[in-house]
DNA sequence: CGTTTCTTTGATCTACTTCAAGGGGAGTGG
DNA sequence: CCACTCCCCTTGAAGTAGATCAAAGAAACG
């Protein structure tokens, strides 16, 4: 098992972050969602979701290091990530902490509160960031009209919880380079779903995120990375990664 | 990482089960369910759920080592486990396999099928099982009338999301010997939400099953479970368990 | 009862962690 | 512009938790 991660303040170390957030994030209108089938409004009249009145109507601009919010606040707020990359960490009822989720944009934050109506964990930007908000109460009165929506609401998280399972088998039966390979090929598929590139990217983890996300030390991820630069299959320059034969990769 | 399970059959070999399962399992009507907060249909007239015409109005008798679905299938209903219990193994697109979820009596089987429309693990039986049928299009067509049972669908697939997330943690960041006594409060938590015995209970895992639930090797849940005997905190005889000392085991 | 499957325990091996030290970028202040 | 510091990343050497290999005991099953 990695390292046990310290007690306090983890969420300020692993981010290279110094002072706390005093400030809040920066929150202003939203314009109407362009991102595609990867956002949440799809499927529902544009104007329900924006605009005043919307279900959709504030963008949250986030520096990096901030929390979006911390485990343990009241859940009010869905979000969609709109530009940048956030982490999800969870800490156990003993200091132990580890990162559970990487979103990029697209993707939902959050939902692991609707069960509760607390955040199970804390969500963290990963680079400067802005995320739509969508009120979680807004969200279901809309539902209460469109079952189209209560549909996409529901295949949203349920999509989630197969990217989890398919995380749990990582971590249960891959061995440490496997680990590092899936992840990039995870990514690079995200990537391509969004139209970005599939074979260049940056992660702006750390090499400590991207092991305590893969249950590793960050020294081992970082030897299976140049393992897998020494054998041609990507080019790695601090967080750019390139992957340079994606066959070679998926052959494990 | 654990053994890498072989190719094919591995549902068959991993729950002791020598024969295809040619004949499927008995179905019949299905009384009021009773089995308090935790099954799904709370919050929803009990008349508009049971009953002809309702949502849940069939229960399925699952034979040890049964499938209730297997991975590939279309999805078309949840389950709700009534008695007995049943595990969820996923395999990845090489042939490796893990057990991802364990579920007990109370507990919904299935929502991983609502996002892409076909299941994306196999369900077993653990022991001689029932389940309730909750066939998914009914469901939605009741939730579209009824927003608390909407709420409460929600908050399963969220539930469900946290239940991974710890999961998550404890294959990321917890000690063989810690992973097998989180598993064990955990069974016992859930026991005791469900008015059984936190205490003492039987587990209808064979250790193989524990091992690929807990990313561990059979041998390696057998060292441990023997080592906390000898610590005098539990007593296991087969897959009958005892806690002796609940708090020994918190304390790690 | 004999066969099969599951479980326990021991001995060895190895993949990964841990400990340690050096190198590079980015920001800050002179 | 350079020096200084603070992180972050890389690489090496050593230690260890847990995997693997092996064999024997205990239930389950027909």
């Amino acid at each position: 098992m990695p390292k046990p991660a310290g007690s306090t303040a983890a969420i300020e170390r692993t981010t290279g972050q110094r002072s706390p957030w005093t400030v809040r994030p920066t929150s202003k209108p939203c314009s109407p969602c362009v991102r595609g089938p990867l956002c949440l409004p799809q499927g529902l009249a544009r104007e329900a979701l924006h605009g005043r009145d919307g279900v959709v109507n504030t963008m949250l601009h986030l520096q990096r290091g901030a929390p979006l919010y911390v485990a343990g606040a009241p859940f009010g707020n869905l979000y969609v990530v709109r530009s940048g990359s956030l982490k999800t960490v969870t800490s156990d009822h003993r200091g132990r902490e580890q990162v559970t989720g990487v979103h990029f944009a697209g993707e939902p934050v959050g939902l692991h509160g609707i069960s509760t109506g607390t955040h199970a964990n804390s969500a963290i930007a990963l680079a400067d960031s802005s995320v739509c908000i969508i009120p979680y109460a807004a969200l279901t009165s809309a539902c209460s009209e469109a079952a189209a929506m209560q549909e996409r609401l529901r295949r949203l998280l349920s999509a989630q919880l197969n990217r989890e399972s398919s995380q749990l088998m990582a971590l249960g039966s891959l061995a440490a380079n496997e680990r590092v390979v899936a992840f990039l090929l995870d990514v690079s598929e995200r990537n391509g779903q969004r139209g970005d590139s599939p074979v260049e990217f940056t992660l702006d983890l750390t090499r400590a995120d991207l092991g305590s996300y893969l249950g590793l030390t960050l020294e081992t991820v970082s030897r299976c990375l140049t393992a897998l630069r020494k054998q041609g299959l990507i080019d790695v320059q601090h967080r750019m990664f390139r992957i340079l034969d994606l066959e070679g990769l998926r052959a494990l």
